[in-house]
DNA sequence: AAAATTTGACCCCG
DNA sequence: CGGGGTCAAATTTT
């Protein structure tokens, strides 16, 4: 490590990090006004690209050789909503020792793992570890020995879509209940923006009602539009067991905040404009303060069970003979060592 | 109708 | 055998 790249490194470092307290402060200060859903996801994106920046630097920076040119994504890049704080270091750490992933001959599903301590700030009992820019889908709830609630299963949306396998679980901490406990799983190698691609067919139904994904989509375009550029993956969904009634439904929202350039190419959005506001109310309050949220550890995923993705082997095995409108897919299926990065989309969809 | 969640059965591993 | 994790049918939600 030359010094002088040595403080190159330090200069960059030194720059992002001001860029974001700056970002920091905007929000804290968009907080006070009139907080909308689509302004804080930006400020959310934007935080996190610096944060992911400030990541990687450090990080290539410690080990001499910047590893995180993985396919994909290759880092679990919390884009926690609010809490702010970056934790670099701890995250760096991790990063790292999750990167190693022992046996190699047992290549397969071995997906780096780790876990997230997420507290949430509410008394009025709200908001949780929940959208962390991923749709998940609960596939499983089970009750958990010495625990007192019980634990739920999420898989990536668009596990079978897009061969996203991405996994979490939220277990809610027996004492104190604003806290949640999430483990993930392997990292997203979806592009969830493609699902919202409207089908040759008639391009006009394609409404976007207020579904989640959707929702994002218009967000991921708006990103895309502002030159915001993050991971890219938005979405919000609340597990039902940390779901709380609504009773904010009622709240009157004039904040009609939405970038017009925006709305103005894309016409089919801007109907819909409306619709992306109305969940703005689940951060209306948001202060930092009271949302914590830190790694904690991580183990060594190795259970994985067979049916979906031996689906998966026999799929890229014999794609040829397949009656499925999927051409021939003939990529080992390997989220974490390659990118399936489609570059055809699915859409046949009938029963 | 389609998509997401619920929930008990089932499976694997220690 | 039992706990944790997943499946899948039934059910609810959208």
């Amino acid at each position: 490590m030359e010094s002088a790249s040595m403080l190159e490194h330090q200069m960059l470092i030194n720059e992002l990090t001001q860029g974001m307290e700056q970002a920091k402060q905007l929000r804290f200060y968009l907080c006070m006004t009139s907080p909308s859903k689509a302004q804080d996801l930006i400020l959310q994106r934007i935080l996190s690209s610096y944060e992911k920046a400030l990541l990687i630097l450090k990080w290539s920076g410690s080990t001499g050789q910047l590893q995180l040119a993985a396919p994909t994504s290759g880092a679990p890049e919390s884009s926690i909503s609010v809490d702010g704080s970056p934790h670099s270091e701890e995250l760096n750490k991790n990063f790292r020792e999750h990167q190693e992933r022992r046996d190699t001959s047992k290549k397969r599903k071995m997906l780096p793992t780790w876990t997230e301590q997420v507290s949430v700030a509410s008394e009025n009992g709200f908001e949780g570890p929940t959208d962390d820019g991923y749709s998940w889908r609960k596939y499983g709830q089970k009750d958990i020995l010495g625990a007192k609630y019980p634990r739920s299963y999420y898989r990536c949306t668009y596990r079978h879509v897009q061969n996203c396998w991405a996994a979490k679980q939220v277990q809610r901490s027996d004492d104190d209940p604003t806290i949640f406990e999430i483990t993930y799983k392997g990292t997203h190698t979806c592009n969830q923006s493609i699902n919202a691609v409207p089908p040759p067919a008639s391009p006009e139904k394609q409404v976007l009602y207020h579904k989640p994904q959707q929702q994002n989509q218009m967000l991921l375009d708006l990103q895309a539009k502002l030159r915001v550029d993050t991971e890219g993956l938005d979405n919000k969904e609340i597990p039902s067991h940390l779901s709380f009634p609504s009773t904010f439904a009622s709240v009157n929202f004039e904040n009609h905040i939405f970038p017009t350039s925006v709305l103005a190419d894309d016409s089919h959005f801007g109907a819909n404009s409306q619709l992306l506001i109305s969940p703005a109310l689940s951060e209306s309050n948001y202060f930092s303060p009271s949302a914590t949220y830190q790694m904690k550890r991580f183990r060594g995923a190795h259970n994985l069970q067979h049916s979906e993705s031996d689906i998966a082997e026999i799929v890229s095995g014999h794609a040829s003979t397949s009656n499925s409108p999927i051409g021939g897919m003939e990529f080992p299926i390997e989220p974490v060592e390659l990118d399936p990065n489609f570059p055809f989309n699915i859409q046949g969809f009938f029963t």
